[in-house]
DNA sequence: TATAGTTGTCTATTGATATAGACAAGTATA
DNA sequence: TATACTTGTCTATATCAATAGACAACTATA
C-alpha cells in the first residue's frame, strides 16, 4: 500500500498545478499503476493536496489526448495500456524490438534532403569535411500510434536513392537490404532526456511540456563501416529503453 | 540566420510562457546557438512574440538554475556547464565511470532502513515473499555536484550492515568487496524519463520542472547471483548515458 | 563627458489558475 | 425504490501570469 504522497505538487513555477497532475497521471498509467479505472476525483484531489476542481482539469486535458474516458455517475477510465520496453543493444531495430508489444510497425518518411555535413555527422558516417549527407525525417508508429520520430544521416554515393527504399518498406532494415547491407549493428548509442521541441510534439501528438527521450547512434555494417547516423526522439509517456 | 520564429509559444496550455521560454532557451544554449552572450531582452520578446517582462521572467529562472549570469548595463552571460556522459554496460559503476569527467566521485548515504520486499524487489533479488530488504537512499556526487540519486535494495542476510561499508568508502564497489564479493555485473538496465519528484528536485539541487533519467537495474556476482536491485534517478541537464 | 544600449524596479490592468461550496445528473446496488 | 457514490455545472473569490509603460541604474564607447 503506497502511503498516499501528499503535497507533492510545486506551486508556483510555472507548470500550472492541473497540467502537473495530467503529467503524473499519464505517467503512472504507463507504469501500470492503475488498473482501469481511475480513483474518484476526490480521492485524487486528497491524494495530490489540491482542490477536486484542479483535478477536473487535469482529467479534462488527458480526456482530450484521449488517454482516459470520463462517464458521469460511473467515474474515469483508462483508454491506454503499459510502455513499450524499447530494447537498445548491438542489434537494435524498431520492427524486430517491438514485434512482441505491437501487431503493426512502421515508419513513414516525413521529407528528405541532401546537405552538406557538418562536422559530427561527419565524422560519424567516416566522411570527409563538407562532404554531402542524405537526410532523412521520419516518424516511426507502432499500432497506429507514433512512438518515435528520427533524423537520419547517410551517405549519398552509397546509398543514392535510399528515400525510396526506405519510404516503400518503411523499415531502414529492408531498405539497407535492398543496398546490399545483409546485416548491420550499433556501434554507440547516447542517451539524453528533454523535453520536445514544438515540432516533435505535432509529429508524436504529444501534450505541451511532454519529456522526449533521445538516442543519438551509429549504426555500422559488417566491416564496421558506418552506414547510417541517427538522433531519434522517443515519447518519454510511452516509450521505455530497455538495455540488455 | 535563423529567420526569427516568432509566436511559437503555446498559451493557456498550463505552462506559463516564462517556463516555456526558459526551457528553449536552456535547449537553445546547450545546442551552442549563442556563443557567450544572450541577446538583450528586448531582441528576445521579439523573437518569442512576447513583453520583455515574459523574458525577464525565464530569465531570472535560468539565473537561479546557475545556466545564465545577468549584469547590469551589460548583458546576459552564459555560465558554460558540458554533460557527463555516464555510461551504461555490463560494468558499469559511478566512479569509474566518470574518472575521465570528474576529479571527485562519492556517494553519500542519506538513510537506510530495512524493510519488506514489493514483489518486484523480490523477484530482482531473488528472495521469497515477504523477505525482509535493506534499503538504501543515496546521492552520488560529482566534483561536489550531486549527479544522481538512488534507492537500492540488498538482501540484508548475505550483506548485514552494508549500510556501514557503503557510508565509509562512498562506493558500492569497495562495500561489496569487504563482502567477498571481488566483482559484479550489471545484468539489464531499463531506462525512462519523466519529471522529477519534489523529493530528487531537493536531493538534486534541481529547479521544479526538471527532467530526471530513471534507470533501473540489477546487479549480479561471478556466480549470476542478484547483489543489488536499484533505481536511479539521474538530472537530464548534467548527465547523459552512453551505451557502449 | 555625453550618449546609446543594457538590465533593474516600480505601478497598473487584464486574463488564467486555484480554491471553495452547492447542487444537478447519472450509475450501481442493497 | 431508496441510498450512496460518481461525474458535470454553476457561482464566487483570491492569487498568479502576462502585458504595458515609465524611469532608474549601470556599462561601454564615441
Amino acid at each position: 500500500m503506497t502511503p498516499a504522497p501528499k503535497n507533492l505538487m510545486e506551486r508556483r513555477n510555472g507548470i500550472a498545478l492541473w497540467r502537473q497532475i495530467a503529467d503524473q497521471i499519464r505517467f503512472a498509467i504507463g507504469a501500470g499503476e492503475f488498473a482501469e479505472r481511475l480513483p474518484p476525483e476526490l480521492a485524487l484531489a486528497e491524494r495530490y493536496g489540491v482542490n477536486r476542481h484542479t483535478v477536473r482539469g487535469a482529467i479534462a486535458a488527458l480526456v482530450q489526448e484521449g488517454v482516459l474516458r470520463a462517464e458521469q455517475g460511473r467515474g474515469t477510465f483508462i483508454e491506454e495500456r503499459k510502455r513499450f520496453a524499447y530494447p537498445i543493444g548491438t542489434r537494435t531495430r524498431f520492427s524486430e524490438g517491438l514485434k512482441d508489444q505491437a501487431r503493426d510497425r512502421r515508419g513513414i518518411l516525413l521529407s528528405h534532403s541532401i546537405e552538406i555535413a557538418d562536422a559530427s555527422t561527419s565524422e560519424a558516417l567516416n566522411l570527409a569535411r563538407g562532404s554531402a549527407v542524405l537526410r532523412l525525417e521520419t516518424v516511426s508508429e507502432a499500432d497506429g500510434r507514433p512512438v518515435s520520430r528520427a533524423t537520419s544521416y547517410f551517405d549519398p554515393a552509397r546509398f543514392n536513392g535510399f528515400e525510396h527504399a526506405y519510404a516503400r518498406s518503411g523499415s531502414v532494415t529492408t531498405a539497407l537490404q535492398e543496398y546490399g547491407v545483409k546485416d548491420y549493428f550499433r556501434r554507440s548509442t547516447l542517451i539524453s532526456a528533454r523535453h520536445a521541441q514544438a515540432s516533435d510534439l505535432a509529429d508524436l501528438k504529444l501534450s505541451p511540456g511532454a519529456i522526449v527521450l533521445v538516442t543519438i547512434y551509429v549504426n555500422v555494417d559488417q566491416q564496421g563501416l558506418p552506414v547510417q547516423y541517427s538522433q531519434t526522439r522517443f515519447a518519454a509517456d510511452l516509450v521505455e529503453l530497455s538495455v540488455a
